[in-house]
Parts: structure tokens; C-alpha cells; sequence
DNA sequence: AGCGCCTACATACGTGGCGTATGTCTTAAC
DNA sequence: GTTAAGACATACGCCACGTATGTAGGCGCT
């Protein structure tokens, strides 16, 4: 009656994050298509078996390992905003942090390329969007507090997301990332500063 | 040294045009990953051995499919801003086009989803670039003309071009993509009257 | 004109990866 | 202690891709 030998409920979520981990590095440094499931989970010391049994399928793994990374995703930019010493800065940082981590490769390939060509527009998914919802927010109360123009949040919120995820894809892909992502931060700069109210 | 190539080049062209065709159609309905090689090639009339043999392998298909799409919006990118009363208005209408071209299924599958998942950044690659090409030049008299402020046109195609296909991504995907979409251009209208010079 | 070669495809074959069906062992319940 | 159920492993079949090989017909050469 008393599990005092062994937690039982903690192996399982035990083998779970090691497939998830497992999953997620290699879908981010291979990509998902070119992942051998039998690899990565013996590489897990386990089988896909396991991987059937917690999580359906392939894509059924690639959207947990979404999930957890769009979780972190979204704390991170809230810490940024957060620690900004007035919300319009907040909300600029924040973009830029946006690009930072869209410049990492595990983010770039599972989130923006991968994910959505595997699962469709992961941004529908309602479980999965939180760093739109993030920067929605940021632009609803820069819009309260009178800092910008009148703007539909959400559809600024999505503009943003994209023009961050593609010029990260360009960043990363150019032949001097750290020169070229000075540039795209600063264009990205001067796009945001046409919402602020003068 | 090197002999002169004339076997039969209609027959040859006619059958690369059916696999490009075929092609085509299965990666923009089916996906690229769904679409099997033994089926669009014998719904074209061949086999995989014409594919292999014009193509290289199914990468090389998809890239000559991605070359053709890309030649076809980059035309109809530059027909919408020469058709314009005046280049402001020509380069809104072009961002507009490019959204309205981004909602079309076959592109949207084959540009923007599967396109960058198998071949990784293909505006990177020199020749597919003919759409962010178009927008930097309209960019770039807009800027000679004085109507827009000092950017970089380089960073604010990329930007223009991702906050483009994501916006489109999400339109398609929502519940209501007519009024989406309406929402979408409106927004990007506002975002772009930020670049201008007052 | 005829011979042979090379191109443009088709056919055949092997391999690997995915999904499912089935098996086994452990734990919890009674 | 027997049984049910969960957690995973093993086994099997299928499909798709890439390659290796086969073949028919035009083109150059004499």
C-alpha cells in the first residue's frame, strides 16, 4: 500500500522527460524529418515502444517538445519585460530578445521551420502561442498607457512574430550573423518606432 | 570537347514540364512529405526513373518547383507596382499583393511551410530571392524619391517578407479568413505609414 | 545507309523507417 | 496469491526512397 520502496509515478515521468530530451535534441540538431526514431530513443536507453506508449506517434513528441520550448520561450520574454525600466523599452527588448532566441539553432529549426511544415500554423494551436500572447499583451498596455498609436494588437503582435522569425532565419543563415543581426535589430528598431505616438 | 546537346529537346522539356507540373501539385495539396514519388510521377505518365534522371532526386524537384513559383509571384509582385498611380501607393499594394499571394494553398505549402523544412533558408539561395528582391528595389526609390525615411531596404524586405507569410499563415488558419485578412492588411497598412516621411 | 554510342527513360532491388500487433514484466488491488 | 492494468520491449509488415541495372531510339560518324 505505502510506496516507500520505489515512487513509482516518478520512473514514468522519468522515461517521459528522456524522451522528450532525447526528441528535442535531436530534432534540433538534425531536424525532425532525418530523425531515426529507433536512434534517439535508444540513444535514451529505451525504444520506440516506450515512445508509442507516451506519446501516439512522432508528431505526438514533436508537439510536447514544442510545447515545452514555447514555454520557455514565453518566460524568458516575460522576464525581459519585466525587468525593463519603462514598458516601452520592455517591449522593445523583448522584440530583440524575440530575434535573440529565434537565432538559436534548437529554436529556429524545431519552432520555425519544422514545426510548422510538420504540425501546420502551430500558432492556432491554443496551448502553444505564448509568446504572440506575450507581445499582445506588451502592445495592449503600451496602448493604455498611451504610448502608441491605435493598433489591432493581435494582428501587430502576429506582424512582429513573423518579421522576428524570418529575419532570424536570414541572420543565421547570412555569412556574418553578428553583423547582419546588428542590422535587422536596428531596422527592427526603426519599423517599431512608427507606433509610438509623437 | 564538349558536344552539342539536341536529343529530341521537346519530347525531353514536355516530359520535365509534366514532372515539374506533377509535382507541383502533389507538394502544394499533398505536402512534400505525403507526396509519394511512385504515385505523381505515374499520374504524369512516368516513373521515378525520369524524376532521378531530370531532378537529381525529390530535394531537386522541390527546388526546381520552389524556382518556377517564385519566378511567377516575383512577376506579378512587379506587374502590381508598375500598375500603380504612385510608387507610396505601389509598394502598399505590392505588400498587399504579397499577403493576398501568401493566402494562395500552393504557395503557402510549398514557399512557405515545406520549402525552408527540407531545403532550409531558400532566400539565401541567390536565384529565389525574387520576391524580397522586388520589395527592396521598391523600397530603395521610395527612398530616392524621399517619401520614406532612411532604413536599411535590405533588413526591411526581410521584415516586410516574414511579417507577409506569417500573417498569411495565420489568416488561413483562422476561423474567419476573410475578415482575418482584412484585419491583417489593415494592420500592415498602418505599420508601413511608420516608414513614411510626414 | 548502316554501325555504334549515348541519352532518356523504365525496371529491379536493397534498405531503412514508421506504425501496429503482440508479448512480458512489474506494480496495485482484493 | 491471483488477477487486472499499466509500462515498456519485441516482432512483423508495409511503404517509400535511392541506386544499380536494363533498354529502346535518335544522333554522329564514315
Amino acid at each position: 500500500m505505502n510506496r516507500m520502496i520505489k515512487p513509482r509515478p516518478e520512473m514514468i515521468a522519468e522515461t517521459r522527460a528522456k524522451l522528450l530530451a532525447a526528441g528535442r535534441h535531436a530534432f534540433g540538431t538534425v531536424g525532425y524529418a532525418e530523425s531515426s526514431m529507433d536512434d534517439f530513443t535508444a540513444a535514451a536507453g529505451l525504444t520506440r515502444g516506450a515512445l508509442y506508449h507516451h506519446f501516439g506517434d512522432k508528431k505526438g513528441l514533436l508537439q510536447a517538445v514544442i510545447r515545452e520550448i514555447d514555454a520557455e520561450m514565453t518566460e524568458r520574454l516575460h522576464k525581459v519585460s519585466d525587468g525593463a525600466p519603462t514598458r516601452w523599452q520592455g517591449f522593445v527588448d523583448e522584440c530583440a530578445t524575440y530575434i535573440e532566441m529565434a537565432l538559436e539553432p534548437e529554436i529556429q529549426r524545431i519552432m520555425f521551420r519544422d514545426g510548422p511544415a510538420v504540425l501546420g500554423d502551430i500558432s492556432q494551436w491554443p496551448t502553444t502561442n505564448g509568446c504572440v500572447a506575450a507581445l499582445k499583451q506588451s502592445l495592449s498596455e503600451l496602448k493604455q498607457d498611451g504610448v502608441i498609436i491605435d493598433i489591432d494588437e493581435e494582428v501587430t503582435a502576429r506582424l512582429i512574430n513573423g518579421a522576428s522569425s524570418n529575419a532570424a532565419l536570414w541572420i543565421a543563415n547570412s555569412e556574418n550573423p553578428q553583423q547582419t543581426s546588428k542590422r535587422a535589430v536596428q531596422g527592427f528598431r526603426t519599423l517599431l518606432e512608427g507606433l509610438r505616438l509623437k
